[in-house]
DNA sequence: GCGTCGTTCAAACGGTGGATTGAATCAATC
DNA sequence: GATTGATTCAATCCACCGTTTGAACGACGC
């Protein structure tokens, strides 16, 4: 696992614990198991970052700068295009694209897209810290962008829709084992142009779909008491 | 936490490790902590269920039964009411409600809800085991009636958009705190029944979605080797 | 040759992990 | 009241955790 001898030695750790933690989450990874098969000392991270979190943290400052940059391009490009006001699907591939597919690195976006989703999920106050600090600019300029272009929806309206998009973005290409197995392998989501093309108009749907109104469910709430045994 | 004093031994340890697991994750809760929370001894857990592992499993088992039978039912009676074939925002219902709400445990199906979403991001191939033996037969079910109300789509194409139908299942009740702290509280998904009256149009206007043809995107994938530096 | 400095190394630190043991406890049965 | 079997308990096992230490290494200027 990432024996690349010839990288030094930082780069070797990071490399690898981004590997590691993106396959086995933060917890589950031991910076001994990072060293076996980084071929480094334990003492080595200990040196170069100091702790295992601020490890993870280096791992995310190497990453988010260049793929957030690229997010804002893109936005600006398809502001300054032919058309104007963009198209909505024009704002999500500038949104999606940079954190699907990284040309000279194509496993590095699935990689670091995975560590998001499996931090996001194991240690909520880890997590919710590390992707505030370097996220919350990028995800509130785009909702904003997207607001512009569906000016008939509310700012909450919007964050719902938004939700969706965040959830297709850490799912789809974090977990695609799971539809691969449903469908007997007929569909595999770990294709990242093949999902980025399924993705900005399955979004943009959801974003030009109408807000619910009422109660337009068929099972209500108060029915049905007996399942779902507590313990 | 969870000091249902009342509850047999072998139910507080099932109660206290599924709120602790789907927390912190499965590798982030020790026994030693579970047992701590229980006022329980360690002991009891090894002689009640055997191991960590196998602890997970029975949590698995008592939560699955009675929900993936809700959903069953659901199913069936959406398709015997007045207009056949059932419409295709019953059939996500009747998959999405009994995921989503639980009447007689509130917390309860976020919990569980949580847990999933934690393994499946925490280790590949423990949770994959895990969720393909209790999930596979029910989602195949409803992925069947689905294309049934869609025929113009292939069993690909179903998948591809059921890819979304598990990301927002998974990820909106699971981490509702991402789009809380971005719009600044205007927007919070963790109600469920608010969340559900939202992701029922949400992932029908994606099946309803047509299927993308050849280049839709904008930006080329050949395109901008610079950025995201490899490290 | 001799320090110097950045780096790597084996070894150890205290703490915690899952699992196990054997004695103590307790209610039910005869 | 003695016996039994299920359950709970404190104590212990060994492996591994993140972190620290001080010695060793290697390239460099003097």
């Amino acid at each position: 696992m990432s024996g690349d001898q010839d990288l030094q030695t930082p780069e070797r750790i990071l490399a690898t614990a981004e590997e590691m933690f993106a396959e086995q989450g933060y917890w589950g990874v031991s910076l001994r198991s990072i060293t076996r098969a980084s071929g480094v000392n334990i003492a080595a991270i200990h040196y170069h970052f100091g702790s295992k979190q601020e490890l993870l943290e280096r791992i995310f400052e190497k990453r988010c700068g260049p793929m957030n940059a690229e997010r804002f391009q893109l936005l600006a490009e398809c502001a300054e295009g032919l058309g104007r006001p963009p198209l909505l699907e024009q704002i999500l591939e500038a949104y999606l694209r940079p954190s699907l597919i990284w040309p000279n690195d194509p496993d590095g976006a699935r990689r670091f897209l995975r560590l998001r989703a499996v931090l996001s999920h194991e240690n909520e106050s880890l997590a919710a810290d590390l992707i505030s600090r370097h996220f919350n600019s990028v995800s509130r300029t785009f909702a904003a962008a997207i607001r512009d272009v569906l000016p008939q929806f509310s700012e909450e309206e919007v964050y719902w829709r938004f939700q969706f998009l965040l959830a297709a973005q850490y799912y789809t290409l974090s977990n695609p084992g799971r539809v691969a197995i449903l469908s007997e392998g007929k569909c595999d989501p770990s294709d990242a142009e093949d999902a980025l093309r399924h993705m900005v108009p399955f979004c943009a749907a959801v974003f030009r779909s109408p807000t619910p109104v009422g109660h337009t469910l068929v099972f209500g709430a108060a029915r049905r008491p007996e399942p779902s045994g507590a313990f």
